[in-house]
DNA sequence: TTCGTTTTTTATCATTTGTAAAATTTTTAT
DNA sequence: ATAAAAATTTTACAAATGATAAAAAACGAA
């Protein structure tokens, strides 16, 4: 995924505007199994991702509970940093091999301060993950963990092929096990 | 709560910009048991509760689940509208008279066109909204029915008192048999 | 107040989900 | 290819939650 197609997804900067976000941004790659952000610690860098996928997880009375998974064209920051300059929650595991274009917080911030397309930049971006975070909470809300499954199968079928399930089962709120008695039915 | 204390808590705004904001607000007021908001259409108006308690819910299946509450100096805005001009989920019911702030989403726009300031106030407003959301999220896939309802308790006292048993139940994603239970066993 | 309605609690039983452990399958490393 | 490790499924039992009905308590209008 191309570091315009996701630029573009968030808002339509004119050319100038967009030149002088992109000049801040590099690209970096790790691979699977490093920690990209560590919880409990103000995180100054934003990700995108260009290739691979990442799971966000914190550390529940000695059991991981992943609650989000990440991959091409989404964003890896930890809100709490961006947003309030604060400890964030979450740790960041990368499942696979990954690239990212990388974005220093504070270049942003001083962006934001002198060109209003991109305070506009920034706003459409947090309006868009607010939606994104609000549909996440209202579906684990009225949804059975069953139904949860299944949508995921529909519209994520490929974080089923590249997540196991262990995982998954964390992400739906449910255990293992549960996950699997589901998976019996449903077949 | 008055609306330059509600306006400051999200962004502190120069005054012309302030200034230029304030006219696009006016005073409404509606009695206990009102609908503000319906579910299923483009909502073109945003409100800040100057005095009230308000709920949301939707209708699933025959019956309201409540997946929020607004009182004094937050924000009633049905964000599928604001953000995607598309149909919001939420219905919005007083739960006592209140009082509000109305913004229509239309003028705000607009400002957020022509004042950089208004821009970051439109992002910063849009950040805090994400932080209360994700914190909602997380909140409710970490912790169990009983803890939630303590920390309720706990961070949101006068809820218990102003909001009645049967919709707190249903925040919580229980039912009320089972937060009777609950509150049973803590005394 | 007093009656009628609404809200909350209690009791019982059915269902779902969790825990623990074993069995099976898949993946990884040599 | 084979052994070891990791992941997934299955089973049995325990604990938590839901559904329903009915009793008790709280609230509101006349």
């Amino acid at each position: 995924m191309n570091l315009d197609k996701i630029i573009d997804a968030i808002f339509e900067l004119p050319e100038e505007s967009k030149n002088a976000l992109k000049e801040s941004i590099t690209k970096v790659a790790y691979p699977k199994g490093h920690i990209l952000l560590k919880a409990d610690k103000i995180e100054p860098t934003i990700y995108f991702i260009k290739k691979g996928i990442v799971r966000a997880f914190i550390n529940q009375s000695d059991k991981e509970i992943t609650f989000w998974f990440g991959k091409e064209g989404e964003t890896v920051i930890s809100m709490k940093s961006y947003v309030d300059n604060q400890n964030g929650y979450e740790n960041i595991e990368l499942l696979e091999d990954c690239e990212f274009y990388e974005l220093k917080k504070s270049n942003l911030q001083k962006l934001f301060k002198k060109d209003i397309n991109i305070a506009n930049f920034g706003r459409r971006f947090a309006e868009k993950e607010l939606i994104k975070t609000e549909e996440r909470l209202i579906h684990r809300q009225f949804k059975t963990a069953s139904e949860r499954y299944s949508s995921l199968l529909k519209d994520s079928p490929d974080l089923i092929q590249r997540v196991q399930l262990g995982h998954i089962a964390s992400y739906l709120g449910i255990t293992q096990v549960s996950l699997s008695r589901i998976r019996a039915t449903i077949r």
